[in-house]
DNA sequence: GCAATATTTAACTCAATAGATAACTAAATG
DNA sequence: CATTTAGTTATCTATTGAGTTAAATATTGC
């Protein structure tokens, strides 16, 4: 069901780890294939340290992996997982599907406002 | 209503208003049609200070909207707002669309970090 | 007008989080 | 090997933000 080892944390973890400027930067960037770390720092002029946690959270909420850089091991390299991206989008589109059955249902509202007041 | 004024405030305040489990329930209730201010808190198992709060984030980041009850103008009825909704999935597919690209693009990163090592 | 109802605002506390600087680990390079 | 390079961790501070109780506002009903 998910790929393996890397579970998404949930809705919960994923709208935490997104709700940030800088870590939203970062899947901006990430969009366009992967980058190193301190690319990344540089790209979204946050220190070293910073970049490195905002990874942390996003890696311990699935959003990214990490490798070392096949040519240089201290290099490490940072890409998309599309797993978390995929259960929100579940979400969100069950929270939008509702604008057209909204209307449907208004009168039923309009009922139950009606016999709960 | 949401006054011609109050645009959706932009992804970072809709993610930050969805990285909120009460806040998130509150949405998936309000799926199901417009609801008083109080069935939320009672529904969500927040006092009424705190659902106001958070009833007040998500009016002030545009989610939802507030009417008076026509029967009943003390009674205060909420109901989602499509716009920012749509700008997050918005900005979630172009996220999404990369998991084709990103296999199409792989040569020319790797190029890339060749280029940089 | 007076009490009850629905909701919001105020003032406070507490925990979570982001940023900065410094110190640390690991790897490439001379 | 000593040094530079890449990145992470540690520690501290400051800010944000969520919850609570109490008070305030507004509306309905007697």
């Amino acid at each position: 069901m998910t790929p393996a080892g890397a579970a998404p944390a949930g809705l919960d973890a994923t709208l935490r780890a997104l709700a940030d400027p800088t870590r939203r930067g970062v899947v901006d960037l990430l969009r366009d294939g992967p980058r190193r770390a301190g690319d990344l720092a540089l790209a979204l002029g946050a220190t070293p340290p910073a970049m490195s946690r905002h990874l942390r959270v996003l890696r311990r909420r699935g959003l990214v992996s990490e490798r070392s850089h096949p040519d240089a091991a201290r290099v490490r390299v940072y890409r998309l997982e599309p797993a978390p991206f995929a259960e929100l989008g579940r979400w969100l589109a069950a929270v939008e599907a509702l604008w057209s059955e909204q209307l449907e249902s208004f009168a039923a509202h309009v009922q139950r406002r009606e016999g709960q007041t």
